[in-house]
DNA sequence: AAAAGGTATTATGAATTCAAAATTCTCACA
DNA sequence: TGTGAGAATTTTGAATTCATAATACCTTTT
């Protein structure tokens, strides 16, 4: 591990510290030792504890008073109010972005939903996501909302650390490609109210959570997260 | 200005400074000099600089390298923008305060109503406004969704310093009145899909925005803040 | 008088130091 | 062997110190 680059100290530290959790090198609940990570990054501790600060209020650690950090340990209500909301917002998302996205974005967008119908009829699961998350990603640059878009992906990095297994069941499968059949042609119709309405109840969330419940170690208790 | 209580130093300071902020002690633009608020707070330069970083990724100010924090100037497309995203995070309230609302609470929020109607009649605005944001609030508790409502006091917490005239014409103020009617009808038939449209389209928001032209000095330029 | 260059001052970024709280360890005693 | 009081150690919270970047000031030159 590379020592840290000295400019704007406190955000590289940041970034490390979230890189660190999101790939569970961090563990939640685990004390995360000040003299520990300050010997890692080769810092001293006034920019660490700043990065702690600035973690603690973007909802990744938690602060004991005189007792450290830890990172905050998700539980299966907290995953399901941060896809809630975020369901929310990429509904806000589409909304907006009804009124301001260009017509080459729109044709933009439509030639990834072709790759996506591609990649669904040959069942290749992985590059049907990544080629998903490309069109909502799309979507939400697309509202001009920088705002709408910082607290998406806050709300993005905080359950980003659970895996779960995506049991993409035929039905299922099939039910998100037509969402996404209908999002696209209420974009092409500018329908901002309908996109926002599809986006919101788009089963991509919901089918997250609900998979979820296998790896839930109990309900209220905190969850199992991804060791790698 | 009394000194500060030294529990969560760190904490504390924020707190003030978000107050000088809302008051407009602290304008906008305006370069805040860590050693006069130092001396005002009777703290020394970590605690405050803590501070400042979470003020930071709350949105309030900015952080400029080498030179210093400065409040956040805002613009009317940024007002706009976190009008749109509380608009969308009180849809998602009401979807699910319909699912988790207790009888006894809808009662409360009744009674609410009627009292906000009684204000209406009696063209009391400002206690109309106190009901009207009482009823707000509750809905928002209702959620149950803590997330949900940290990220709402936050988008909340970033416009408060704006004072704009609220031009409540009648024909507006019957229209919110009416919306107010539909809201509780749907609560008390806890259809969450129609409280969370009715929510998100409500004027008050837009009407909020509307209202704002008259203060913007300029499109894309710099808000005029009050002064207190 | 205005502009340019260089020095002095001030403010910020980060490390270190100091004080207080929490934790761990030791050892007496049941 | 287990338990608890108290000392020693570690860790955190906050102030201070040090280094460097930015700003202000002052001189010099045209």
């Amino acid at each position: 591990m590379s020592k840290i680059q000295h400019r704007n100290l406190y955000r590289e530290v940041a970034d490390r510290i979230r890189d660190l959790i999101e790939h569970g090198d961090l563990l939640p609940g685990e004390r995360i030792s000040e003299k520990h990570l300050c010997e890692t990054f080769g810092v001293s501790r006034t920019p660490l504890r700043e990065a702690l600060k600035v973690l603690s209020s973007e909802g990744l650690v938690e602060l004991l008073p005189n007792r450290g950090a830890r990172v905050v340990q998700l539980t299966l209500k907290m995953v399901k109010d941060t896809y809630d909301l975020m369901g929310a917002l990429e509904g806000l998302s589409g909304e907006l972005a009804c009124q301001e996205i260009s017509d080459a974005e729109i044709e933009r967008i439509c030639e990834l939903h072709e790759q996506m119908l591609s990649h669904y009829h040959k069942r290749e699961l992985t590059p049907y996501f990544e080629v998903n998350k490309q069109i909502h990603e799309r979507i939400l640059m697309a509202s001009k909302n920088e705002i709408l878009q910082e607290m998406y992906s806050n709300l993005s990095q905080r359950v980003k650390r659970v895996r779960y297994s995506k049991k993409m069941t035929d039905s299922f499968w099939r039910q998100a490609v037509e969402d996404h059949e209908n999002m696209v042609a209420a974009l092409k119709k500018r329908d901002g109210k309908l996109l926002g309405q599809i986006l919101r109840d788009h089963l991509c969330n919901k089918l997250e959570v609900a998979s979820l419940s296998g790896v839930i170690e109990d309900e209220g208790k905190p969850m199992r997260m991804a060791s790698s």
